[in-house]
DNA sequence: CTTGATAGGATACGACTGTATCCATTCGGG
DNA sequence: CCCGAATGGATACAGTCGTATCCTATCAAG
């Protein structure tokens, strides 16, 4: 069996631990003791496999990171076939909302991470690429849209895409803090997509 | 000159001392030493007037709850006399938006706190009610507003407001991230507010 | 068989944490 | 006057932190 493999599968294993512990009992609760338990390793081995702890804390962003990349990824899968402009729109702003536990715990995991990156300038660079790629990704396909004669004519999309952007990240803050429930959060969210593209087909 | 003032005095000293450090270092940045050192006293006062870190961490939290209604109280009285249901409404989401460098720095610590809280239930207790007070006011005077006729019938005032306040949080976090600029988040509040209410009158 | 790299257990170091204690000063009411 | 309470300086204590070091194993290549 060859050595990389066992590597790389050792170091998923302790930033998935990073992010168990952050998830649940927030960043500040992370040290290098606390994961090398939560992984059921020694403190010695989380040291071997991560120069120090900042490079540790960056494999956690990157991996909560490609999470919400696959998320993304199975959404466009499962609504194959129906790309009308309002599914894309759905399943983006579906996928940022926490919709079972475990996107839950990423979304704590995230904001977490949100909140020391203001603070901590070596974090931001990193967790910013994905919220602009989305951006960018749905403004062309919003102004498209538009083009085709989906959405009204006065609308504008790029002012449409950062509401709709800002509007899911303010409500997964409030499902976050159980200020209301991922159900009530969705129909806010189709509340705005029906007056957008209109009443969904389904 | 009597002991109390001295005391309370003192106690907002710290207190502020502790949001200067939250709002530009983060909370985790936050000991009672480095209080003591941004208040330039030593650490047995910070001892002596609050019994203990978790007294220290509330008082700030009740601190900027009090800055926010403070500031609420102002454009109200600023905007005193038009008292449209669209000024009440820019008035509450303009002071949600960090809109100068205090308001940016209490911001700054009040996504520290939101996220402290979501991990820390002592703290979720205290950071709630600001928010679910706004929310019940809004919709009261959005409800009145449709019955007045201010608002088309087809719009919904509880789910209007929840996006409003979600949609000023979001903007809010993008703002403080620097994705956009005080003035752009500013002009989606107006651009949604011209489509609930028609545009302004000025 | 030996040698060097990979892997990991055990322990130590200095810095920092919240909290507690000991002690000196100040000052208003008896 | 004086005595207890309010105030605060100096220091100590027991943890925890990130990081470094020392010392074994294991194992593939020479």
């Amino acid at each position: 069996m060859p050595r990389q493999v066992d590597h790389d599968e050792r170091r998923r294993q302790l930033t998935e631990a990073l992010l168990r512990i952050a998830s649940t009992r927030g960043l500040q609760a992370v040290s290098m003791r606390e994961i090398a338990a939560e992984a059921g390793v020694s403190l010695r081995v989380v040291q071997y496999y991560f120069t120090n702890k900042q490079a540790l804390l960056e494999s956690g962003l990157t991996e909560l990171g490609a999470r919400m990349d696959r998320r993304l990824k199975q959404r466009a899968a499962a609504a194959a076939g129906e790309l009308t402009p309002r599914g894309v729109f759905a399943a983006v702003l579906g996928t940022i909302l926490p919709f079972d536990e475990q996107s839950k715990l990423d979304s704590m995991a995230w904001t977490a991470y949100y909140t020391a990156a203001l603070t901590d300038p070596a974090l931001a660079a990193v967790g910013l690429t994905l919220p602009n790629a989305l951006e960018n990704f749905l403004t062309v396909r919003l102004t498209a849209a538009q083009q085709a004669g989906d959405i009204a004519p006065d609308r504008d999309p790029r002012t449409e895409v950062a509401s709709l952007l800002a509007l899911a990240n303010g409500l997964t803050s409030s499902v976050l803090s159980r200020q209301r429930s991922h159900e009530a959060a969705t129909k806010i969210i189709d509340y705005h997509l029906d007056r957008l593209f209109g009443p969904a087909a389904v």
